[in-house]
DNA sequence: TCTGGGGTCCTAGGACCC
DNA sequence: TCTGGGGTCCTAGGACCC
């Protein structure tokens, strides 16, 4: 355990208020001041609310159907999730962070700490504001920084930050340790970082209710319920600082490109197809991070919400001859491993391929008697080219003209993509003045 | 009718070795 | 026949995050 307290730690963590509606939100002015809400893919969960929409109740995580009579009944702007936008606009941020400070771990596509230490402590508040306005003013995204002397202090400081003065949208413990107390007093555990929904129950069950308490608990006791990396929170939670600000990302370890379906599959060729796409575009993830792939794993699963059908779920792995990130070998690899591991007769409601045993590409040990295909490189790269310059639509591969879309997701209330296609760029219109 | 996707880390237990 | 301690590696499952 290294946990460690240093004189004067600050870290802030800047995040996005209510990320995806506020994305939504810039291009359409409409929806300022009225109830929004963005869905997860399929349009199935309620990912992102307006205050307006949380303010109707509707609960974070929440399946659409569940609640389309209060969206109706209220006029709630229903949004399908345009990643494509989020993620552009997370990128901007992300650059305006990298300016400002030395030291920016981007943790999320919302969220980014920043290590402050060295700010002289009466300063620290103005600057966090100064540093939330200009991204409001150049991204038209609203964000609240909170900050601690380590990254959960900083997080609990954020959500105090939108709970108690989201117009100022900065809360500082760092240079004010006497509101740490009442803070932590006031947080249920829920609210601390860290601490999920199984342990909060287990706690709860204890007697232990609020961050203060957590705080207090014996370290021993702490470490046999809920191992290091409860410990670890704990002494977060006093000041002890064991997560260090990561501003150089480790590289990846596995890559997954899955998805739920639009409606159950049930026939083998569109099984087929999906499991031949998400290996394509897990390799594509792959290759833009400049990797390669031991092994491939393969999994499906039949609809958990249809107790009446029979269910299946299964997964299994297959290993390359050699580490590779060719389009060709992924989906190759992964429709075989489908062969073997789906069942007739069965109606798969979801599939996913995952890369593992990762390694730079750089770093790949060629192999001695492997027959090396010396056109594999050149041709992703020259796939890869294409795309970037003509859309990731321009080149496809064989199996993508038999695509049967029948199990492609919903979305029925996509945005533009305002940011990142020409077609869909905003227009100013500018009208000749009257007078 | 309708229920997301993509990750990380830790732990326990078994196999195997010396 | 009975029997110790210590180590590594692998896997599955469980917890968490956004």
């Amino acid at each position: 355990m290294s946990a460690e307290k240093r004189p004067g730690r600050a870290i802030a963590v800047v995040e996005c208020n209510d990320f995806f509606v506020s994305c939504e939100r810039v291009f359409r002015r409409g929806l300022a001041g009225r109830p929004v809400v963005v869905l997860s893919n399929n349009d199935g969960c309620v990912v992102s609310r307006s205050a307006e929409a949380k303010r109707l109740g509707i609960r974070m995580g929440v399946p659409l159907f569940e609640v389309r009579e209060r969206v109706r009944r209220h006029g709630v702007v229903v949004c399908s999730s345009n990643y494509a936008l989020y993620g552009d606009f997370s990128q901007r941020i992300a650059g305006l962070l990298c300016e400002a400070a030395p030291a920016v771990e981007v943790y999320s596509i919302d969220e980014s700490f920043l290590d402050l230490t060295g700010l002289p402590a009466g300063e620290l508040e103005a600057w966090c504001g100064d540093l939330s306005s200009r991204i409001r003013r150049w991204t038209g995204i609203p964000v609240l920084v909170g900050v601690g002397p380590t990254k959960t202090l900083a997080k609990l400081a954020n959500r105090w930050a939108k709970k108690s003065s989201p117009a100022a949208g900065v809360f500082d413990l760092a240079s004010h340790p006497d509101r740490t107390e009442p803070a932590l007093r006031r947080t249920p555990l829920g609210g601390v970082w860290g601490i999920g929904h199984r342990w909060e129950r287990m706690l709860g069950g204890c007697g232990i209710r609020t961050a203060l308490e957590l705080r207090d608990a014996s370290d021993g006791w702490i470490r046999k319920r809920m191992g290091v990396t409860g410990l670890r929170t704990v002494l977060e939670l006093r000041g002890l600082a064991c997560h260090e600000i990561e501003s150089q990302p480790a590289p990846r370890q596995t890559v997954c490109h899955s998805r739920t379906f639009g409606r159950a599959v049930r026939d083998g060729r569109q099984l087929h197809a999906a499991v031949a796409s998400f290996a394509a575009r897990a390799a594509d993830k792959l290759r833009s991070a400049g990797q390669v792939a031991g092994a491939v794993q393969v999994f499906v699963a039949s609809d958990r919400f249809r107790k009446e059908a029979p269910q299946h779920s299964a997964a299994a792995v297959s290993r390359f001859r050699e580490p590779t990130s060719d389009s060709r070998e992924a989906v190759r690899a992964a429709v075989g491993v489908l062969a073997a591991i789906r069942r007739e007769g069965i109606a798969y409601r979801q599939a996913g391929v995952l890369l593992l045993e990762l390694s730079a590409e750089r770093e790949r040990a060629p192999e001695l008697f492997a027959a090396a295909d010396s056109t594999s490189g050149a041709l992703m790269r020259a796939v890869d080219r294409i795309r970037r310059r003509f859309g990731r639509d321009s080149l496809g591969w064989g199996f993508d003209r038999e695509r049967d879309e029948g199990w492609r997701m919903r979305q029925e209330r996509l945005s533009p993509r305002y940011t990142t296609r020409w077609r869909d760029l905003p227009a100013a219109v500018l009208r000749p003045s009257r007078n």
